[in-house]
DNA sequence: TATTTGCGCAATCAAATAATTGCGTATATA
DNA sequence: TATATACGCAATTATTTGATTGCGCAAATA
Protein backbone atom coordinates (compact mmCIF):
# COMPACT_ATOMS: atom_id res chain seq x y z
CA UNK A 1 0.00 0.00 0.00
CA UNK A 2 1.61 3.06 -1.18
CA UNK A 3 2.39 5.29 2.25
CA UNK A 4 -0.33 6.94 3.96
CA UNK A 5 1.85 9.00 6.84
CA UNK A 6 -0.72 9.87 9.97
CA UNK A 7 -4.21 9.89 9.54
CA UNK A 8 -7.22 11.29 7.13
CA UNK A 9 -10.06 13.46 8.68
CA UNK A 10 -13.15 10.86 8.97
CA UNK A 11 -16.02 12.75 9.20
CA UNK A 12 -18.82 9.75 9.16
CA UNK A 13 -21.31 8.28 12.24
CA UNK A 14 -18.56 6.40 13.70
CA UNK A 15 -16.06 9.10 14.35
CA UNK A 16 -19.10 11.42 15.81
CA UNK A 17 -20.05 8.26 18.35
CA UNK A 18 -16.13 7.46 19.22
CA UNK A 19 -16.20 10.10 22.08
CA UNK A 20 -18.53 9.57 25.18
CA UNK A 21 -19.22 13.58 25.48
CA UNK A 22 -20.78 13.08 21.76
CA UNK A 23 -22.53 10.42 22.84
CA UNK A 24 -24.22 12.22 25.79
CA UNK A 25 -24.74 15.04 23.35
CA UNK A 26 -26.82 13.12 20.99
CA UNK A 27 -28.59 11.44 23.87
CA UNK A 28 -29.40 14.76 24.74
CA UNK A 29 -31.08 15.94 21.80
CA UNK A 30 -33.03 13.73 21.25
CA UNK A 31 -35.35 15.50 24.13
CA UNK A 32 -34.91 18.26 21.55
CA UNK A 33 -32.65 21.19 20.23
CA UNK A 34 -30.72 22.99 22.88
CA UNK A 35 -27.88 25.85 22.63
CA UNK A 36 -24.31 25.21 23.49
CA UNK A 37 -24.91 27.02 26.76
CA UNK A 38 -27.89 24.73 26.89
CA UNK A 39 -26.02 21.36 26.88
CA UNK A 40 -22.52 22.43 28.52
CA UNK A 41 -24.86 23.15 31.38
CA UNK A 42 -25.98 19.34 31.68
CA UNK A 43 -22.00 18.31 31.90
CA UNK A 44 -19.07 19.32 33.07
CA UNK A 45 -17.38 20.75 30.38
CA UNK A 46 -17.08 24.12 29.08
CA UNK A 47 -18.71 25.82 26.72
CA UNK A 48 -16.15 25.86 23.79
CA UNK A 49 -15.44 22.09 24.74
CA UNK A 50 -19.27 21.25 23.82
CA UNK A 51 -18.79 24.01 21.02
CA UNK A 52 -15.95 21.84 19.30
CA UNK A 53 -17.89 18.69 19.75
CA UNK A 54 -20.64 20.66 18.29
CA UNK A 55 -18.49 21.26 14.99
CA UNK A 56 -17.64 17.72 14.73
CA UNK A 57 -20.94 16.41 15.05
CA UNK A 58 -22.01 19.07 12.88
CA UNK A 59 -19.11 17.98 10.10
CA UNK A 60 -20.75 14.59 10.42
CA UNK A 61 -24.37 15.88 9.61
CA UNK A 62 -26.04 14.39 13.25
CA UNK A 63 -26.88 17.77 14.04
CA UNK A 64 -28.30 20.72 12.09
CA UNK A 65 -27.55 24.37 13.67
CA UNK A 66 -30.86 26.76 13.48
CA UNK A 67 -30.20 29.93 14.63
CA UNK A 68 -32.61 31.79 16.58
CA UNK A 69 -31.63 35.48 17.51
CA UNK A 70 -28.33 35.51 18.73
CA UNK A 71 -28.96 31.85 20.20
CA UNK A 72 -28.56 28.90 18.08
CA UNK A 73 -30.15 25.51 18.57
CA UNK A 74 -28.73 22.81 17.56
CA UNK A 75 -31.19 19.87 16.30
CA UNK A 76 -30.54 16.61 15.98
CA UNK A 77 -30.71 14.80 12.96
CA UNK A 78 -31.85 11.20 14.01
CA UNK A 79 -31.49 9.54 10.29
CA UNK A 80 -27.62 9.59 10.06
CA UNK A 81 -27.44 7.55 13.45
CA UNK A 82 -29.08 4.34 11.49
CA UNK A 83 -25.80 4.25 9.27
CA UNK A 84 -24.70 2.22 12.31
CA UNK A 85 -27.74 0.90 12.72
CA UNK A 86 -26.88 -0.74 9.08
CA UNK A 87 -23.45 -1.79 9.78
CA UNK A 88 -24.57 -3.60 12.93
CA UNK A 89 -27.30 -5.61 10.97
CA UNK A 90 -24.58 -6.24 8.04
CA UNK A 91 -22.27 -7.93 10.86
CA UNK A 92 -25.05 -9.90 12.61
CA UNK A 93 -25.63 -11.24 9.12
CA UNK A 94 -22.26 -12.14 8.49
CA UNK A 95 -22.30 -13.99 11.98
CA UNK A 96 -25.24 -15.53 11.33
CA UNK A 97 -23.62 -17.21 8.24
CA UNK A 98 -20.57 -18.53 10.27
CA UNK A 99 -23.02 -20.05 12.57
CA UNK A 100 -25.08 -21.27 9.83
CA UNK A 101 -22.34 -23.28 8.32
CA UNK A 102 -20.92 -24.15 12.34
CA UNK A 103 -24.96 -25.39 12.15
CA UNK A 104 -24.05 -27.71 8.95
CA UNK A 105 -20.89 -29.61 10.58
CA UNK A 106 -22.25 -29.88 14.02
CA UNK A 107 -25.23 -31.91 11.92
CA UNK A 108 -22.61 -33.71 10.48
CA UNK A 109 -21.44 -34.66 13.45
CA UNK A 110 -23.64 -36.22 15.27
CA UNK A 111 -24.01 -39.67 16.21
CA UNK A 112 -26.93 -40.78 13.71
CA UNK A 113 -24.72 -39.59 10.69
CA UNK A 114 -22.29 -41.68 11.34
CA UNK B 1 -14.60 21.47 34.83
CA UNK B 2 -11.33 20.65 35.59
CA UNK B 3 -8.77 21.03 32.98
CA UNK B 4 -7.96 17.92 31.14
CA UNK B 5 -5.74 18.66 28.48
CA UNK B 6 -5.19 16.54 25.40
CA UNK B 7 -6.77 12.96 25.43
CA UNK B 8 -7.23 9.70 28.00
CA UNK B 9 -7.06 6.54 26.08
CA UNK B 10 -10.14 5.05 25.66
CA UNK B 11 -10.80 1.40 24.98
CA UNK B 12 -13.94 0.54 24.39
CA UNK B 13 -16.30 -0.63 21.31
CA UNK B 14 -16.63 2.58 19.91
CA UNK B 15 -12.88 3.48 19.54
CA UNK B 16 -12.40 0.49 17.90
CA UNK B 17 -15.16 0.50 15.49
CA UNK B 18 -14.51 4.56 14.74
CA UNK B 19 -11.63 3.44 12.21
CA UNK B 20 -12.90 1.96 8.82
CA UNK B 21 -10.13 -0.71 8.67
CA UNK B 22 -10.81 -2.42 11.92
CA UNK B 23 -14.26 -2.55 11.34
CA UNK B 24 -13.61 -4.19 7.88
CA UNK B 25 -11.48 -6.65 10.34
CA UNK B 26 -13.81 -7.34 12.24
CA UNK B 27 -16.46 -8.17 9.05
CA UNK B 28 -13.48 -10.46 8.03
CA UNK B 29 -13.05 -11.94 11.47
CA UNK B 30 -16.56 -13.13 11.44
CA UNK B 31 -15.66 -15.36 8.95
CA UNK B 32 -13.58 -17.40 11.13
CA UNK B 33 -9.77 -16.75 12.70
CA UNK B 34 -7.11 -15.71 10.97
CA UNK B 35 -3.22 -14.41 11.51
CA UNK B 36 -2.03 -11.26 10.74
CA UNK B 37 -1.25 -11.67 7.39
CA UNK B 38 -3.81 -13.68 6.93
CA UNK B 39 -6.30 -10.49 7.82
CA UNK B 40 -2.89 -8.26 5.65
CA UNK B 41 -3.67 -10.32 2.67
CA UNK B 42 -7.48 -9.44 2.66
CA UNK B 43 -6.27 -5.01 2.45
CA UNK B 44 -4.35 -3.02 1.02
CA UNK B 45 -2.33 -2.24 4.58
CA UNK B 46 0.77 -4.00 5.73
CA UNK B 47 1.40 -6.88 8.19
CA UNK B 48 2.62 -3.66 10.44
CA UNK B 49 -0.42 -1.48 10.32
CA UNK B 50 -3.01 -4.41 10.41
CA UNK B 51 -1.19 -5.87 13.62
CA UNK B 52 -1.29 -2.29 15.33
CA UNK B 53 -5.36 -2.72 14.42
CA UNK B 54 -5.26 -5.71 15.95
CA UNK B 55 -3.76 -4.66 19.16
CA UNK B 56 -6.15 -1.85 19.71
CA UNK B 57 -8.88 -4.79 19.13
CA UNK B 58 -7.68 -6.79 21.49
CA UNK B 59 -6.97 -3.99 24.36
CA UNK B 60 -10.78 -3.53 23.17
CA UNK B 61 -11.53 -7.51 23.94
CA UNK B 62 -13.20 -7.36 20.22
CA UNK B 63 -10.30 -9.90 19.53
CA UNK B 64 -8.30 -12.66 21.32
CA UNK B 65 -5.10 -14.11 20.29
CA UNK B 66 -4.68 -17.80 20.22
CA UNK B 67 -1.14 -19.35 19.22
CA UNK B 68 -0.59 -22.10 17.39
CA UNK B 69 2.88 -22.22 16.42
CA UNK B 70 4.59 -20.00 15.28
CA UNK B 71 1.20 -18.19 14.35
CA UNK B 72 -1.20 -16.44 16.01
CA UNK B 73 -5.02 -16.75 15.24
CA UNK B 74 -6.90 -13.63 15.78
CA UNK B 75 -11.04 -15.18 17.11
CA UNK B 76 -13.75 -12.24 17.20
CA UNK B 77 -15.46 -12.00 20.59
CA UNK B 78 -18.75 -10.67 18.94
CA UNK B 79 -20.20 -9.97 22.23
CA UNK B 80 -18.67 -6.85 23.14
CA UNK B 81 -20.28 -5.50 19.56
CA UNK B 82 -23.43 -6.00 21.68
CA UNK B 83 -22.32 -2.84 23.64
CA UNK B 84 -22.52 -0.72 20.61
CA UNK B 85 -26.51 -2.42 19.95
CA UNK B 86 -27.49 -1.88 23.56
CA UNK B 87 -26.39 2.50 22.72
CA UNK B 88 -28.14 1.96 19.83
CA UNK B 89 -31.40 0.44 21.85
CA UNK B 90 -31.08 3.47 24.37
CA UNK B 91 -31.28 5.75 21.35
CA UNK B 92 -34.09 4.83 19.95
CA UNK B 93 -36.04 4.39 22.64
CA UNK B 94 -35.15 8.12 23.85
CA UNK B 95 -36.33 9.10 20.01
CA UNK B 96 -39.37 6.88 20.98
CA UNK B 97 -40.50 8.90 23.67
CA UNK B 98 -39.73 12.30 21.93
CA UNK B 99 -41.78 11.49 19.32
CA UNK B 100 -44.93 10.11 21.65
CA UNK B 101 -44.63 13.28 22.82
CA UNK B 102 -44.67 15.40 19.51
CA UNK B 103 -47.93 12.63 19.03
CA UNK B 104 -49.49 13.95 22.15
CA UNK B 105 -48.73 17.43 20.81
CA UNK B 106 -50.28 16.26 17.05
CA UNK B 107 -53.23 14.95 19.03
CA UNK B 108 -54.12 17.86 20.86
CA UNK B 109 -53.85 20.16 17.63
CA UNK B 110 -56.51 18.07 15.93
CA UNK B 111 -59.46 20.01 14.53
CA UNK B 112 -62.16 17.98 16.20
CA UNK B 113 -60.18 18.94 19.78
CA UNK B 114 -61.04 22.31 19.20
C1' DT C 1 -26.42 54.21 24.47
C1' DA C 2 -23.74 51.20 27.44
C1' DT C 3 -23.40 46.64 29.03
C1' DT C 4 -24.13 41.94 29.24
C1' DT C 5 -24.78 37.57 26.96
C1' DG C 6 -24.23 33.87 23.33
C1' DC C 7 -21.33 32.06 20.35
C1' DG C 8 -17.88 31.28 16.60
C1' DC C 9 -12.98 31.52 15.42
C1' DA C 10 -7.96 31.37 15.95
C1' DA C 11 -3.93 30.11 18.38
C1' DT C 12 -1.90 26.95 21.41
C1' DC C 13 -0.85 22.56 23.64
C1' DA C 14 -0.49 17.67 25.33
C1' DA C 15 -1.71 13.28 24.27
C1' DA C 16 -3.31 9.84 21.01
C1' DT C 17 -3.54 7.74 16.20
C1' DA C 18 -2.10 5.65 12.09
C1' DA C 19 1.47 4.15 9.71
C1' DT C 20 6.60 3.18 8.81
C1' DT C 21 11.12 1.03 9.41
C1' DG C 22 14.07 -1.88 11.75
C1' DC C 23 15.12 -5.40 15.08
C1' DG C 24 14.75 -9.55 17.88
C1' DT C 25 12.86 -14.01 18.85
C1' DA C 26 10.56 -18.21 18.31
C1' DT C 27 8.80 -21.70 15.24
C1' DA C 28 8.86 -24.23 10.95
C1' DT C 29 11.27 -25.91 6.82
C1' DA C 30 15.22 -27.15 3.67
C1' DT D 1 22.12 -26.95 11.37
C1' DA D 2 21.17 -22.99 8.37
C1' DT D 3 17.45 -20.39 6.56
C1' DA D 4 13.03 -18.63 5.95
C1' DT D 5 8.72 -17.28 8.04
C1' DA D 6 5.44 -15.22 11.53
C1' DC D 7 5.03 -11.99 14.63
C1' DG D 8 5.64 -8.65 18.56
C1' DC D 9 8.05 -4.57 20.19
C1' DA D 10 10.42 -0.10 20.03
C1' DA D 11 11.50 4.14 17.91
C1' DT D 12 10.12 7.62 14.69
C1' DT D 13 6.98 10.75 12.19
C1' DA D 14 2.89 13.34 10.59
C1' DT D 15 -1.56 14.31 11.75
C1' DT D 16 -5.72 14.42 14.62
C1' DT D 17 -8.07 15.04 18.82
C1' DG D 18 -9.83 17.14 22.97
C1' DA D 19 -9.46 20.92 25.60
C1' DT D 20 -7.97 25.78 26.98
C1' DT D 21 -7.55 30.84 26.67
C1' DG D 22 -8.53 34.95 24.59
C1' DC D 23 -10.74 37.76 21.07
C1' DG D 24 -14.39 39.85 18.49
C1' DC D 25 -18.99 40.31 16.71
C1' DA D 26 -23.87 40.44 16.91
C1' DA D 27 -28.02 40.42 19.53
C1' DA D 28 -30.59 41.23 23.75
C1' DT D 29 -31.08 43.92 28.01
C1' DA D 30 -30.52 47.81 31.36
Amino acid sequence: MIANRGMKIRRDVFQAIADPTRRAIIMLLTAGALTPNGIAEHFESSRQAVSKHLQILSECEIVQQVQQGREIFYHLNAEKVKEVEKWLEQFKQLLAKRFDQLDQVLEQLKPNNK
